[in-house]
DNA sequence: GTTGACCTTGTCGTAGGCGGCAGGGTTGCA
DNA sequence: TGCAACCCTGCCGCCTACGACAAGGTCAAC
């Protein structure tokens, strides 16, 4: 299959296939013609790449898992380098999680005390 | 007081300073030698710039802030503009923390069922 | 006078995952 | 034969809030 043809059957863009390949995670065989040329395997690739971009990898932490990226990623377990750079993932995940519903309760509790009292009482908020 | 003062009393960097006078949020008067000049207000309105940005607005969002960014804040309510934009950032927040958080339960589930079962099943399930 | 701490403007870099364009070749079909 | 639809490489743009320079002027103290 050529790249158009794999971008759609994975839910993405070329742009974005030939963005992988050149970030190492995809690779393609070339016909005559120069045009990129795909196997089936390809698709598995592509979907579990964007399973673990989904999940908030960047796709340089996806490079740690390109050994179990081929067939059901679930059967072949990934490296113990794989799942540490998950965890660590992860925990960036939660820091930022963190801190972006901190920055929100603090907006949220400004406006609530605009919306409750409109004469001002003098003491801080905020806002 | 000069820029490195009003930096250090309110807790940011020159750097950030020009940053928003460049963004149209502070001015300054000039001395004679061309160091930017700044009164008492400053500090107050740079504080509720910082507090604005800390809350997750941006310094776009911030602008639509400035007729009441000086004095206390709490006592001069925002525009009606200001409420509307900062409730849609409010949107936005609650969005990417909603997004996030899918993301990092994602990644959590593919994790815990590496941990648990070391013997593939041959069932789905990620990573 | 000279050192060092401060200030100025201007410009590039950052992180991330592509989008979009330029400028070109290839293929299939009417 | 001519058009439309696909493909190629290469490169700039995006978005945010600055950080980090470079190359220079200014001022107070020693």
């Amino acid at each position: 299959m050529r790249i158009g043809e794999l971008a759609e059957a994975t839910g993405t863009t070329a742009r974005a296939l030939r963005h992988y390949e050149q970030a190492g995670l995809i690779s393609s065989e070339r016909a005559a013609n120069g045009y990129r040329v795909y196997d089936e395997r390809a698709a598995v690739r592509v979907r579990n790449i964007r399973f673990l971009l989904a999940a908030g990898l960047t796709l340089d932490d996806v490079r740690v898992f390109l050994p179990c990226l081929d067939g059901d990623v679930a059967a072949a377990p990934p490296s113990a380098t794989g799942l540490r750079v998950a965890r660590e993932r992860l925990a960036v995940l939660n820091e930022r999680i963190t801190a972006q519903t901190a920055a929100r309760d603090r907006l949220e509790a400004a406006l609530r005390q605009k919306d409750g009292l409109e004469a001002g009482t003098g003491r801080h908020g905020g806002l």
